[in-house]
DNA sequence: CGAAAATGTAACGGAAGCGAAACGTCTTTT
DNA sequence: AAAAGACGTTTCGCTTCCGTTACATTTTCG
């Protein structure tokens, strides 16, 4: 069964959740940054640079310069692929997988507050 | 009846969005700006400055410079408040509606492509 | 009426993102 | 082994957003 919901309903929720984020982000990620985070978090592995930008359609220095900005928040982490070492593997980590959780969590929350 | 997901529906949802909303997107709105948009088309008006940076948690100059950008997008309108001359009310515009009920359809059409 | 308060905007310097192009490193091809 | 190609990063000039502060206008209150 798929997740059914009206027009006004699904506005609501994404309003809900962007002002929560909004209200209480100590993060601050751009639409594409949080794009990338999630395709990382929810994407099987592995993860190249060149893949993620093919899978947003942006360039590849967009995907550098957002894990630059991801890495030094530990939200995600980059390893050179030792089997074809001009490949850069991202990672998840421990602070990416329970800020992913915890967005999950948020958006589930603010969908049950939703009026009928 | 409330809308009932699980986190990696939602998750998974979010990340749709977000990916459609990066591959074609010609407005490229931030996470405050979108925030402020569905607040104006889905609150009640009359919206001032004062009561969406209220609303947001953010400074009034915040506001103001998104709605420069959102004003020149055509998304939104300012008006002079005749009644209280020190205010301006934030009016919603035929573009912005096109493009807010929009995004609606594509949050719907993005849940009902979960997977169960 | 005049002082104080409220509202929205402008100005400032700084930080971060953008597209495009050039670059260094590594692998594949010839 | 040399040339070509692939991958990710860096650099460039530019634009936009940020927080803070200062400001002009308007209203309220003493």
């Amino acid at each position: 069964m798929a997740i059914t919901m009206r027009p006004s309903q699904a506005l609501r929720l994404w309003q809900q959740v962007l002002l929560a984020e909004v209200r209480d982000d100590a993060l601050d990620l751009t639409t594409r940054q949080m794009a990338i985070l999630l395709t990382i978090y929810l994407d099987p592995p592995p993860h190249t640079i060149r893949a993620l930008a093919a899978r947003l359609g942006v360039t590849k220095p967009v995907i550098t310069r957002a894990l630059d900005t991801m890495g030094s928040l530990k939200l995600v982490s980059r390893h050179r692929d030792e089997l074809d070492r001009r490949n850069v593997l991202v990672r998840r980590t421990v602070e990416g997988a329970l800020y992913v959780e915890r967005l999950g969590d948020a958006i589930i929350a603010k969908a049950l507050g939703l009026p009928i």
